[in-house]
DNA sequence: CAGGTCACCATCCCTCGAGT
DNA sequence: ACTCGAGGGATGGTGACCTG
């Protein structure tokens, strides 16, 4: 186990001051040895006796790492040699005898030549265990390795092909994250340019003139009573928004800071308010140690009493001692003017903070890492990290998308926001995070410089650190502080960035399967149905759609769902009345199809009446219209439904659909919409007119409901004939004797399902009569047009 | 121009208090 | 206990405006 015991506090001191904390041991063919990079930054940055200091000390651990490795690689592969051809220079280290040591970071990349979230005394206190330490092996054949998977390599407790995959899995994370990342400074960059005239003028404060959120961090000076402050700084705006979390040790200057920082046309901030309930969010919590010195004060503000709506963290160390009382207090700022936060493009589209090019496996969990090309820092984030958190990252997203992180969709099946008078102003803006949807969700650490970049996930993954520690200190009480802490954040980090769009990248498939789930769901939007009214059910509903929805975004609520389901419905609706008055004006055919790319798949509104030509607006203080259904499209003689509805069969197409002709139908006909007719049983169809007069025909009557039709997925986009007895009492579906009897096979199969089960199953039987209605399905295609392998 | 977003509004349903 | 109406929440429709 490697510490720094051993090595004089001076020689520390030396080493920290100097702003120089990156090693990198490199494993060449004749055994471990230090850099000559680092050597010489150590050289160029260290007294002489520091100097000497420091490599004695490294080389003793690098010796005793040599001796080891031979020792086991002997052993284990019987192919290495001693340790013979040591540089001169390295082997002035390696023959050193002096304490080990515990190494930092990398040193490898030109671009990082600062910044360091140890500080000196947490390390000079540390006991570091060998897992705890970030130091990197440099192997020329497996390359960069965890000091902590190296050692069980060396012990033996890790086989060459486990290190080898381990490797090789952190690469393909840090490749992945990195392209996304380089692709997002590029078009930050570009915006940047674009804009920075604007944000001169707008922007008072240079500090903040670049349209990006980021860090502001002077970490290479960090010290444990330092100030850490994390700010999310919209530029555009004279109003800005603020998200502020801080590390600070005295709450008294913390609160001094907070009334310095007040400047409203310098300082961010968050002004959203409930449209209609008026809520707005100026909250501030503050989870305040008693303790004012050497506790951990971790304040989470949202809102200011002197309208600075923030939110911030104190925290001194990452840990609350069990015999430390805290308190966290709630504070209301009273009478406070509602700012609106504005936001432009360029906050739109954050600068991309993570470099997860140079993701190395033994790497601190988050390490702040000055980018020379852009004097940017940035944040990386241990890959295994991000595959063991529980905690939703953009970072998995971004494996998972096209787009980069923090970039507006670019599909032209996105769902991208693409901002709005209203957000802009975030006025009245409903507490769904809908005004700011574009706002970048990262928060910036503002120190002095350089600027570093942190994302409210990594702030998430710092807290989740400490909460870890505070378990492992068995101090509940901190632990719950911490808890609260997080879900604060996390609720402010709905709030600020709902992140509709970020991680929505225009996945069709995404949406159609949306779709798909929530016509499987006719208690949402089917009125006629029997669970319309049935809260329980439509909760469970919206909780499978936002289930869904969590897949691209992954704080997504049921206020997001219900919003999406809105917008669909609103396209759909506007798509389907502009092909209604291209019929009514009698244009060309051509301008009377959908080009609404999910029109097809919400095909299945179309049994509703108010996606139905004829329903006007009610106007308030008349009478009720009561809501027709599809049996009742006659009364208004002006309606003809058969005309009415874009793709209502004509009368021509009617003969189609009479039994003696066949059922068939044309495949383009059956795309675009459900056809539930009701034909006489002389085959003209029925008058709807007098069914309704006179009352004696319903369709519950009959034995057949839309609605109870559509809850099994039926209806959709099925041509469907109701035939009608002379009586006008025996009325059937058209099928099959054979569909019968398979239908009530199925049948028998889903009564026997549990209820969350039997939605599933309608899901899935509804995609697969979908996609065999567009003749998607096929057999061992190897294509993937069918979502039925989704069920199957 | 397609699509996203939101304010405003209509309607339905539920709750609750007043009146009978 | 029952009825009735006001108030409010939930849901959805419409139109205007916005961005890319």
């Amino acid at each position: 186990m490697q510490t720094f015991k051993g090595m004089n506090k001076t020689t520390l001191k030396d080493l920290f001051n100097s702003g120089f904390e990156h090693f990198k041991v490199s494993k060449g063919p004749n055994g471990h040895f230090l850099s000559k990079k680092c050597q010489e930054k150590l050289k160029t940055k260290l007294p002489a006796s520091s100097y000497e200091n420091v490599m004695a000390w490294a080389g003793d651990w690098i010796s005793k790492l040599n001796g080891e490795t031979e020792a086991s690689l002997k052993a284990e592969s019987k192919q290495t040699n001693s340790v013979t051809e040591q540089p001169a220079s390295e082997s002035v280290q390696a023959a050193t005898n002096k304490p080990s040591t515990i190494i930092i970071d990398l040193c490898s990349d030109d671009d990082e030549d600062e910044e360091t979230c140890e500080s000196l005394d947490s390390l000079l206190d540390s006991e570091s265990s060998l897992s705890k330490s970030p130091i990197i092996i440099h192997d020329d054949e497996l390359g960069d390795i965890d000091l902590k998977d190296y050692a069980d390599h060396v012990d033996g407790k890790l086989d060459l092909k486990t290190l080898k995959t381990r490797t090789i899995k952190n690469e393909i994370i840090a490749k992945r994250v990195s392209q996304t990342a380089i692709e997002g400074r590029s078009k930050a960059r570009a915006i940047r340019s674009k804009q920075k005239a604007k944000q001169d003028k707008l922007s008072p404060d240079k500090a903040q003139d670049e349209p990006t959120t980021r860090v502001l961090s002077d970490q290479s000076k960090l010290k444990p009573n330092e100030t850490q402050w994390i700010t999310t700084t919209p530029h555009k705006a004279p109003k800005e928004t603020s998200l502020r979390i801080r590390t600070y040790q005295k709450i008294k200057k913390v609160e001094q800071d907070q009334i310095t920082t007040g400047k409203t046309h310098e300082e961010p901030k968050i002004g959203f308010h409930m449209d209609k309930s008026n809520i707005s969010i100026k909250e501030k919590i503050s989870i305040t140690p008693q303790k004012t010195q050497d506790t951990a004060t971790i304040r989470d503000t949202v809102g200011k009493a002197q309208d600075e709506p923030s939110i911030e963290v104190r925290s001194e160390h990452s840990k609350l001692k069990s015999s430390e009382h805290s308190t966290i207090t709630t504070h209301k700022a009273p009478n406070e003017t509602t700012k609106r936060a504005t936001f432009d493009k360029a906050q739109e589209k954050p600068t991309i903070l993570t470099d997860q090019s140079k993701l190395k496996p033994s790497e601190n969990r988050i390490t702040i890492i000055p980018q020379k090309a852009q004097d940017r820092p940035t944040i990386r984030i241990r890959s295994d990290l991000l595959l063991n958190s529980n905690i939703p990252t953009p970072f998995e997203n971004t494996q998972l998308i096209d787009g980069p992180v923090g970039l507006p969709a670019k599909s032209p099946g996105s769902t991208s926001s693409s901002g709005n008078r209203k957000r802009k102003d975030c006025d009245t803006t409903p507490d769904n995070g809908q005004s700011c949807a574009k706002r970048p969700k990262a928060l910036e650490l503002l120190r002095t410089h350089p600027r570093v970049h942190l994302q409210l996930p990594a702030v998430q993954l710092l807290l989740e650190k400490v909460a870890h520690f505070a378990d492992d200190q068995g101090n509940s009480q901190a632990l719950t502080l911490i808890n609260q802490l997080l879900h604060s954040l996390q609720v402010a980090e709905k709030k600020i960035s709902p992140l509709p769009d970020r991680f929505s990248a225009g996945k069709r498939q995404f949406w159609r399967e949306f779709l798909a789930l929530y016509q499987g769901m006719p208690q949402l939007w089917d009125a006629n149905h029997v669970d319309y009214r049935n809260k329980e059910l439509r909760n469970k509903a919206y909780e499978l759609l936002e289930t869904k929805l969590r897949e691209i975004q992954p704080n997504a609520t049921r206020t997001e769902v219900g919003r999406r389901i809105n917008i669909f419905r609103t396209n759909y609706r506007r798509e389907q009345m502009r092909i209604l008055k291209q019929k009514e004006l009698g244009f060309h055919s051509d301008l009377c199809k959908p080009t609404l790319w999910f029109y097809d798949y919400m095909g299945f509104l179309l049994t509703q009446e108010s996606f139905q030509q004829g329903r006007t607006r009610k106007v308030r203080g008349t009478a009720t219209t009561k809501p027709k259904t599809m049996f009742e499209f006659g009364k208004d003689a002006s309606s003809d439904p058969l005309d009415a509805v874009s793709d209502w069969p004509t009368k021509e197409t009617i003969a189609s659909y009479l039994p003696e002709q066949g059922v068939q139908q044309s495949e383009e006909s059956s795309l675009l919409s459900p056809k539930i007719e009701i034909i006489e049983h002389d085959g003209e169809p029925m008058d709807t007119d007098r069914l309704t007069r006179d009352g004696d025909v319903k369709p519950e009557i009959c034995g057949f409901n839309t609605s109870d039709y559509k809850d099994r997925n039926v209806s959709t986009n099925v041509a469907l004939t109701v035939g009608r007895g002379s009586n006008g009492t025996d009325a059937h579906p058209a099928l099959s004797e054979a569909s019968e009897v398979l239908a009530k096979s199925w049948a028998v199969q889903y009564e026997e399902m549990a209820p969350t089960q039997r939605i599933l199953a309608r899901k899935a039987i509804a995609d697969i009569l979908f996609e065999g209605c567009m003749g998607n399905l096929r057999i061992n295609r190897g294509e993937t047009r069918s979502t039925v392998g989704n069920h199957l």
